[in-house]
DNA sequence: GCGTGTTCGGCAAGCACTTTCCAGGACGGG
DNA sequence: CCCGTCCTGGAAAGTGCTTGCCGAACACGC
């Protein structure tokens, strides 16, 4: 071990002296210590650092060295009580290890980065509980903004619970944002679940597909049924009955694709093209197939939803819907963070594309 | 649009009075607040809501009625400045969207979010002004604990600067954690990566192989140097020739791999196996492999390190050497949040097992 | 009945900052 | 030359919460 101050009795004491004396006593250094080192009042150190008002020059620059010499860093905490305003954003998803939330996230860094804000990061695991619990904690640090993605749900009980108290995160004087089917009255970033379900099923039928089959996510999932509905409508669209198709419900995970597609094998596998209504399902399911030894797209074809990073490196390279993941985060930051408090809540509609590659092929 | 706030002028005064009177003032309900509807002393509410003293039943079930009908949240950076201690956790890591830190990330956040602390996530884009910057951003948060992955460089001057950061820190009062092979004076959790990649050369000179080529990273990142080392070792340990290597240097992403394979195809292609020091490397060797029309294992093996997640939906499956990321992680938590403040720097070493699966076969 | 604890409210002094307010000096115009 | 204005430093009052200390009230043992 190179460096171990747990076992060193006691430092030399001149021994970094011509070293700036960085932090030898215990404890943070406080604005008062650097006040007192320059000659000057904890006032005029306050406003030299925080720059909100102007100091007369040889104040100024004595503030600043000692600053430095101390290497003195604000308490943000403090700050933030004495100013009543913070600089963090709180950020809700379900799971990091999910791409799809990874990308999202992405996209919010890069936006808050910019400006010298700091991310709150929970993930609720898909638990409506902890989603609540999460809101009041960011409320509780009293986080500028809030991004919220996916709180997917249908059931009424929670989606009042939340909109409830997000009003009360947005009385303690937060802006939040969500990515999701379902405003909760503040600002969207909405996906075009259903549009782009509907597109992707008429791509489907061109291909001359009739039979589907539709690995869907939990029945009170909102995204997976905007995405099942989008995708009967576009077969109805092409002629072909949207009742025919079987949607089996499952969890709105890898593992919940790899279940579903294993009872699709068991049952009799029927249909010529498999819908998983996202990605991360449709990874499973191209697992599972493979294991059940169904080769895609030669026995079946398969599609799924989102578009996400991983896709890049699967084989066969999979059709899907493409939704722009990053920019959704960073749209999401932005309506959060940078639109007048007193704007009344915007919608913002993401357009989603079909991306046609070589998981599903053309029926001759 | 449900609800929109923004544009009703004023609500209709008894509207939500039976509703057990949610916020309706301005700005986040106050601890005094809760106090003069309890009809108690500031002191006495404080002491109820955070349990660190008794107080006797009369008042204490008013002040949590009184807490509930106000929807009361306490403000978590008052109480941090307060109390002097706060309750978050820094997380610095390179990118979100890379899987070998989101893997990480999960880990460290399943630990913290046991323990009702909160997490800052960071990312430094791989850039080591960012790092410093960050860790002073997590000291002026006062976060209380600060785990740090990869922190990847063999750079002397930032290494120092890094260490002289986290004194800063550790001053501050905070404690931290790496996940690197250089333990900066802190607690660190540290990968076999040379012993890794040296098992992994033994197994591979094993199935048959005597010409390598390596992928690796950058120069001056440790981890990647590590690799390679362990790598030549293994191979003199089986009587192949270290130094019969082509090891090329790119960057550490998906990127680099993906064009020092194409470098390597374009110079003529005369390894029978390639190791690419890390699994995101592996994954655009693959890529770009497959691009110029480089069987993988039929013209070529190649074998990654990391063993993350996506690898499980990537065909051929990856021959790689695992790491336990999401224990890592939670490990690193655990030094950083969970070790007596006192106790000198631990360092944890993680085992690194190679798991040969497709991408690598016998030379017969 | 009295000393000795013990329990528990409340006052007020923190915590590390910001910001308002005041005052003194400089400056300029009439 | 005087008054109004501008600039700027410092004292002090905040910001929302915690907690040390005091003392009242009550219980207990003898």
């Amino acid at each position: 071990m190179t460096i171990d101050p747990g076992t060193i009795p006691s430092r030399k004491p001149g021994e970094d002296a011509e070293d700036g004396e960085g932090a030898r006593r215990d404890g943070p250094v406080l604005l008062s210590e650097v006040a007192a080192r320059a000659g000057v009042s904890l006032a005029t150190a306050s406003r030299v650092l925080s720059g909100r008002r102007s100091v007369g020059e040889p104040y100024r620059g004595r503030v600043l060295a000692a600053a430095r010499d101390l290497r003195y860093t604000p308490n943000a905490q403090a700050q933030a009580v004495a100013r009543g305003a913070s600089n963090v954003v709180g950020l809700l998803i379900h799971d990091v290890l999910d791409p799809y939330f990874s990308s999202i996230a992405s996209g919010v860094m890069r936006h808050v980065e910019e400006r010298d804000l700091v991310v709150f990061l929970a993930s609720t695991h898909s638990d409506p509980d902890r989603e609540l619990e999460y809101v009041a904690t960011m409320r509780s640090h009293r986080a500028r903004g809030l991004i919220i993605c996916g709180s997917r749900t249908t059931d009424r009980l929670h989606t009042e619970r939340l909109v409830k108290e997000l009003e009360g995160f947005r009385a303690a004087g937060g802006r939040a944002a969500v990515i999701s089917q379902n405003r909760l009255g503040t600002h969207a970033v909405v996906p075009q679940n259903r549009a782009g379900a509907r597109r992707l099923a008429r791509e489907l039928c061109r291909l001359g597909h009739r039979q589907f089959a539709v690995l869907a996510g939990p029945v009170h999932v909102l995204a997976s049924r905007d995405r099942v509905t989008g995708f009967r409508e576009g077969l109805a669209d092409e002629g072909c009955d949207p009742e025919g198709v079987t949607v089996l419900h499952g969890r709105f995970t890898r593992e919940g694709g790899e279940q579903l597609a294993s009872e699709l094998v068991a049952a009799g596998l029927r249909a010529t093209c498999v819908f998983a209504v996202n990605d991360v399902m449709a990874l499973g399911a191209l697992s599972a197939l493979r294991r059940e030894g169904v080769r895609v797209p030669d026995d079946v074809s398969l599609a799924g939803f989102d578009d996400i990073t991983t896709l890049r490196d699967v084989v066969p390279a999979l059709t899907t819907v493409r939704l722009p993941l990053e920019e959704m985060g960073a749209r999401a930051a932005q309506l959060a963070l940078d639109s007048d408090p007193a704007s009344p809540p915007r919608a913002v509609k993401v357009h989603a594309d079909v991306v046609l590659r070589e998981s599903t092929r053309p029926l001759v």
